[in-house]
RNA sequence: GGGAUCUUAGCUCAGCUGGGAGAGCAUCUGCCUUACAAGCAGAGGGUCAUAGGUUCGAGCCCUAUAGGUCCCACCA
């Protein structure tokens, strides 16, 4: 007896249920086995801060979706999963979270501060891994790391010691961006640009000796005047040659600064003069050093001016500008003041105003490692997905600074160097008791971490055991393909891949498969503070963890941004439903008692072979656009061919096949004959045969189906897999206890049946154009009419014919006749043209005579357009000269079969 | 300032290497037809932003223009 299906599909019941027993059973393990290829993704680790969002969803799905693809096609498939300690983030919430308590990070200490953020991440850490799991994603968790675990960090320190050894990461100080709220330096990709209404103040700064000269400067930052050493001019600008040499007289300090002469002045911009502030400003750092000028640093960490004596010390920077301002005023040294808008560094996390300060801080050196990086794109080595992101990645790349990668945070892998008090700086893999150079053994470890990407540069391969040679390594790496969204390119795209041909020798992946943002219905950013952000948990709560990644997946190319809506969820919830219905009726029909193997053979026809020919095309087209990363392509062609071509035809086509002989209008005998043994509803040997093969075709393509979809449904297909399962006739559709460890179906040419497509779409013309009519001219479908198709090829009378219970049956028909000539049919009867048949209906009493006269006209000029169109095509030499053979034969074909259509549209029309 | 990308049905978006414009939602008309009303059957709706060019043939390739989005950049 069958198995049932609940009527509706609900998520719920199943989810967890079926998780857990993937898991258990060991499914999204991977061991070492040389003798399966491996297929390797690592996951971009989440960060213990957060939850679960829309990103994370999108992002995971698609990993999913690629991993539990490969695994059905054989590979030994890992996906390597893992969190990230996320250093500063965390940092930021502890903080929040202990000020709360009235708690200072400085009263815990360093040490306790750690160990409030090792409580932290293992209370939080967990939670975005669990929410993970309702998503569905088959990850090897038995593997799942830590960015500040034993193994990574051992992987850091060996980074961090190897390139200080080989002079790529030096200790220097420079001008960083520094953030005066999270009080630590910050890398140039996470400073932000943003655009801020401001002022350009110009000041005069008197010129010594020369009473009443001034040199008249531009700025927007009018405090840092404090920290000015000279100003510079522009070497060809005439309008300053003389005074380049002199000195002038800083204003409100009383100091002499020189006039420099510098090219990085722009002659147009401004007033052409400049002041140069070493200290405070990237350039004037720069141009300090070309001439040798003091650097004077005037403010402290917390960006509150440093300067003592002055009246401007202790006080806050946009409290100094306004007192500078002020006093400039009263000694009628302010010019003007000019409205401008400019671009303003802000911290990405906190959003302050970023405040450039030269510190001693830790630099990767990138000139020689952006260059393997680069190139490996260039010559395709590593290919990226859409490929237009490669120009984002050359420019980031060919613009590169120096990466500073030490942070003045406690929660991060702490700097592997040591200082004596003789000066000497040990870097080294253990902590060293004595100073190689004086021996002495106070020894003091540098207080700063490092940022939080430089361990996530080496996640590729510090989770799989690096610098240890293991086994993991040899097999799983390099991994196969990234995916990401592409607002991390440069945070950490790019930093894995240099670390990892630096380290490795080898690329991290071979394809870095891009995603976009997931917007709201508005096309706004989802993000907290304007609170439109959705909760997939909520959604797969709501409608399923199937129809949520179904969703993210489809109608969107890679790479772009995609908006968020719930009637989208809402109709992939509802294909769900429709597979699964589908599916419980299959399930309703049981193969009549006795079917063999030879049964079946015997019994298929011309449609089970079309969905059979259908479904095998299928199976090319998905695997070759998932190949491809086309994952939405091959979503929606599966979500087609279920829908359309299963479904609404093929189902529809073989019902009568399923019911009684006796009368397949009748619902009680039809009812009988589903539950019944067929011989007890007296169905022939011939019919019975036929029943079990449409059975069996209903099933194997069903099979078929749920294997496709599966990667993107896995929940849902499943579940239903394993009821079929219990109720499948032994044939070899089942080769699994589960689907996900099922094989893939194989595209096989056997498999082809050109002319039983040929006929089934004839068929569906027929059955359309009657529909169609009947649609157009309100009969009610209880109106059962007698169709009766003329036509003068026997190979089309003989299709109707063998058709004849689908076809009645589809297009409402009490029965079918098929004749040579009209000589039966009525003068007034409902008559419509498809190619080589014209099929009429005894609508007398419905027929307008002159309206059906002006339809067959509208058609005659369709067909006439048409007609017009392949005739202006072949009548073109260079069509026929240029065009691809199957080109133009395709347009004669087309041609013949218009002219042909037409000539029995007047035929018709005649006859009225 | 440099770069990327987009402009296709009322809305949101697909459209693979150029060969007769598609989907979902929305709208309109019929249907509780024995898997599914989370459904079935039909219908309407587009000079593919604009202007040129290449081509036998352009939504797709090239150039320019307009508008939108995003990224990068030290113009004080």
């Amino acid at each position: 007896m069958a198995k049932e299906l609940e009527k509706n599909y609900n998520p719920a019941d199943i989810e967890e249920r079926l998780y857990d027993k993937w898991e258990k059973n060991g499914y999204f393990h991977a061991e070492v086995d040389r003798s399966k290829k491996p297929f390797t993704i690592v996951m971009p680790p989440p960060n213990i801060t957060g939850q679960l969002h829309m990103g994370h969803a999108l992002d995971n799905t698609m990993q999913d979706i690629l991993i539990r693809f490969k695994r059905m096609q054989g590979y030994n498939a890992l996906w390597q999963p893992g969190t990230d300690h996320a250093a500063i983030a965390t940092e930021v919430k502890i903080i929040e979270t202990l000020k709360k308590q009235g708690i200072e990070k400085e009263d815990l200490g360093r040490d306790g501060f750690l160990k409030r953020a090792w409580e932290w991440k293992a209370e939080y850490g967990g939670k975005i891994v669990k929410q993970l799991r309702e998503m569905g994603s088959s990850a090897d968790w038995e593997r799942e790391r830590f960015t500040m675990d034993e193994g990574n960090n051992k992987a850091v320190t060996e980074v961090f010691v190897k390139l200080y050894e080989k002079g790529w990461l030096y200790k220097g100080s420079r001008i960083v961006n520094w953030c005066p709220v999270c009080q630590t330096s910050i890398s140039d990709a996470e400073v932000l640009h943003e655009e801020q209404n401001g002022n350009f103040w110009h000041i005069n700064y008197p010129v010594v000796g020369e009473e009443g000269r001034f040199v008249e400067i531009a700025t927007t930052r009018p405090e840092t005047l404090l920290g000015d050493t000279a100003v510079a001019v522009n070497p060809d600008d005439e309008r300053y040659k003389d005074i380049v040499g002199k000195t002038l007289m800083l204003p409100l300090v009383n100091r002499e600064i020189p006039v420099v002469a510098d090219s990085y002045v722009d002659k147009e911009f401004g007033t052409g003069c400049v002041k140069i502030t070493p200290s405070h400003d990237p350039n004037d750092f720069e141009v300090g050093k070309r001439h040798n000028l003091p650097e004077i640093n005037i403010m402290n960490d917390d960006a509150t001016i440093c300067c003592p004596g002055t009246r401007y010390d202790g006080m806050d920077r946009y409290e100094a500008r306004k007192a500078v301002l002020e006093d400039l005023e009263a000694q009628g040294l302010l010019v003007k003041t000019v409205p401008h808008t400019h671009m303003v560094g802000t911290h990405d996390r906190c959003k302050t105003t970023v405040e450039p300060l030269v510190k001693p801080q830790w630099f990767v050196k990138m000139e020689e490692m952006a260059k393997p990086a680069k190139k490996a794109v260039e010559d395709g080595s590593l290919k990226l997905v859409p490929p237009s992101m490669s120009k984002t990645y050359y420019n980031w790349l060919d613009n590169i600074r120096d990466w500073c990668v030490s942070r003045q945070l406690w929660w991060g892998h702490r700097i592997p160097a040591w200082y004596c008090d003789c000066g000497e700086t040990i870097v080294s893999k253990e902590t060293p008791t004595v100073c190689p150079k004086c021996g002495g053994t106070h020894l003091k470890q540098d207080e700063d971490t490092l940022d939080t990407w430089f361990s996530s540069a080496l996640w590729p391969f510090s989770t799989l055991g690096w610098p240890d040679k293991t086994e993991e390594l040899d097999y799983f790496y390099p991994t196969n393909v990234l995916v990401t969204g592409y607002d991390i390119i440069f945070f950490w795209v790019i930093r894995m891949v240099f670390s990892a041909i630096e380290q490795t020798g080898r690329l991290p992946f071979d394809t870095v498969l891009f995603h976009g943002l997931v917007r709201d219905d508005k096309g706004r950013k989802m993000s907290k503070s304007l609170g439109n952000g959705i909760d997939p948990l909520e959604v797969i709560e709501k409608y399923g963890a199937d129809a949520l990644r179904f969703t993210l997946i489809t109608g969107n190319a890679p790479g772009n941004d995609m908006r968020f809506y719930w009637e989208r969820i809402e109709a992939s919830r509802n294909f769900a439903n429709k597979f699964w219905n589908a599916s419980r009726f299959i399930m309703m029909n049981d193969y009549p008692s006795g079917t063999t193997k030879e049964s079946i053979e015997a019994g298929l026809t011309a449609a089970d072979r079309w969905i059979i020919s259908k479904v095998n095309t299928l199976v090319k087209d998905v695997t070759e656009n998932m190949e491809k990363y086309e994952l939405g392509i091959a979503a929606s062609k599966i979500y087609d061919f279920i829908w359309e071509e299963f479904c609404d035809w093929y189902i529809e086509l073989v019902k009568p096949r399923l019911w009684s002989d006796t009368d397949t209008t009748n619902k009680e005998t039809a009812l009988a004959g589903s539950s019944e043994p067929l011989k007890a509803a007296g169905l022939s040997a011939a019919k019975q045969q036929s029943k079990a093969a449409a059975i069996y075709t209903l099933k194997s393509v069903l099979v078929t189906a749920l294997k496709l979809l599966h990667p993107y449904m896995p929940f849902v297909t499943e579940e239903i897999y394993c009821t079929l399962k219990d109720n499948a006739l032994d044939v070899d559709d089942f080769d699994a206890d589960s689907i996900m460890i099922s094989k893939w179906p194989v595209y096989s040419d056997s498999l082809n049946y050109a002319a039983d497509e040929a006929s089934v779409d004839k068929l569906k013309e027929a059955v359309k154009s009657i529909r169609n009519i009947r649609a157009e001219m309100n009969v009610p479908n209880s109106r059962k009419a007698k169709i009766t198709v003329v036509s003068a090829k026997e190979e089309v009378r003989e299709l109707f014919a063998r058709f004849e219970n689908e076809f009645k049956h589809l297009a409402f028909a009490s029965e079918v006749e098929a004749c040579a000539d009209n000589s039966t049919t009525g003068e007034k009867d409902v008559s419509v043209v498809i190619h080589d048949a014209v099929l009429y209906m005894p609508f007398s009493d419905l027929v307008d005579v002159e309206k059906e006269k002006e339809r067959l006209n509208k058609e005659i000029e369709r067909l006439n357009k048409e007609i017009a169109r392949g005739e202006g095509m072949l009548n073109n030499e260079r069509f026929l000269s240029k065009a691809p053979e199957e080109k133009v034969a395709e347009e004669r074909a087309k041609l013949k079969k218009y002219t042909e259509t037409l000539e029995q549209v007047k035929e018709r029309l005649a006859s009225l």
